[in-house]
DNA sequence: CTCAGATCCTGTGCGC
DNA sequence: TGCGCACAGGATCTGA
């Protein structure tokens, strides 16, 4: 579901919504079997701390407490939502942090998020931050990097751009988006990609991040923000759930396959 | 090692 | 109206 800059929009509406340094005075836990189940002494070891700052690498939240560092991804479904009162419960809320100034909520329908927790300053050797590669916005995502992790690999250059293990953050929404803008077939070999095509491709994947992160997200279907509102992105979409609709640059029907078990949109005529 | 497919869950929307 | 099926924004595991 929510794929970079839906994650981003997350962090920085959380960000804003927590505060200074709330303290965590309690936690309930209603369902523990998420993706990762809910360490069992979660409670009993958060309770106490402050929360410092939030922050993101790939599609997982940061957060930097007293002595730990919490990990959470929100898989598909996943939201927070802040509350400064205790209101009615909702279906799927699954966990709830009572703050000095609120309550922050946890809803995840289809449980393939989590909540982890590892000791402070050693987020980056945890089993989920280890492997991942480049951050797409970082100046090190360039042409050469790209063009090299092309080298040899049978593979799609859609399966690859969303490889978390060469770069983070691009899902499924925004690799169709990428290679629309790059005039690239997503069934295309990784293999056969020019350097120029890598660094045309290195950049539509960057201006689109940052376009839907100003946009504030894509919805769909189910995905808020943590004030609970959709994304804007969705109107600037070109091929993404646009199946038999006309391509907005030359009006030939937009064709949809699944590739590698997810579903995949492209102009036959604007991309090779 | 590389790559394709199955899998974890629930909700929604479609065709019949 | 109701049922069954396909599909959904992610990531990991298995096995060929």
């Amino acid at each position: 579901m929510p794929e970079l800059p839906e994650v981003e929009t997350v962090r920085r509406g959380l960000e804003h919504l927590l505060g200074t340094q709330p303290q965590i005075n309690n936690i309930h836990v209603h369902q523990p079997k998420l993706r990762v189940p809910v360490a069992q002494n979660l409670v009993q070891l958060l309770r106490g701390q402050h929360i410092h700052s939030l922050r993101r690498r790939a599609k997982y939240l940061l957060w930097d407490l007293d002595n730990h560092t919490l990990i959470t991804h929100l898989g598909m479904t996943g939201s927070w939502r802040f509350e400064d009162r205790n209101t009615q419960p909702r279906k799927h809320d699954h966990v709830i942090f009572e703050l000095t100034n609120g309550y922050l909520v946890y809803n995840d329908p289809r449980r393939f998020g989590f909540i982890s927790l590892v000791e402070k300053n050693c987020e980056t050797q945890s089993s989920c931050l280890k492997h991942l590669g480049v951050e797409p916005l970082d100046k090190k995502f360039n042409a050469n990097y790209l063009h090299q992790h092309c080298q040899g690999k049978q593979t799609t250059i859609k399966s690859l751009i969303m490889d978390q293990k060469i770069v983070v953050g691009v899902g499924n929404i925004y690799a169709s988006e990428a290679l629309f803008k790059a005039k690239l077939r997503p069934s295309k070999k990784a293999k056969t990609l020019t350097r120029d095509q890598c660094k045309n491709l290195v950049s539509a994947i960057k201006s689109i991040l940052k376009k839907a992160i100003e946009s504030g997200g894509t919805t769909i279907r189910d995905y808020k923000n943590a004030e609970g509102k959709p994304g804007y992105f969705y109107q600037q979409l070109q091929v993404y759930g646009r199946c038999n609709e006309k391509c907005r640059k030359c009006k030939t029907p937009i064709k949809n396959k699944t590739l590698a078990q997810r579903s995949t949109y492209w102009c036959p005529k604007c991309q090779h």
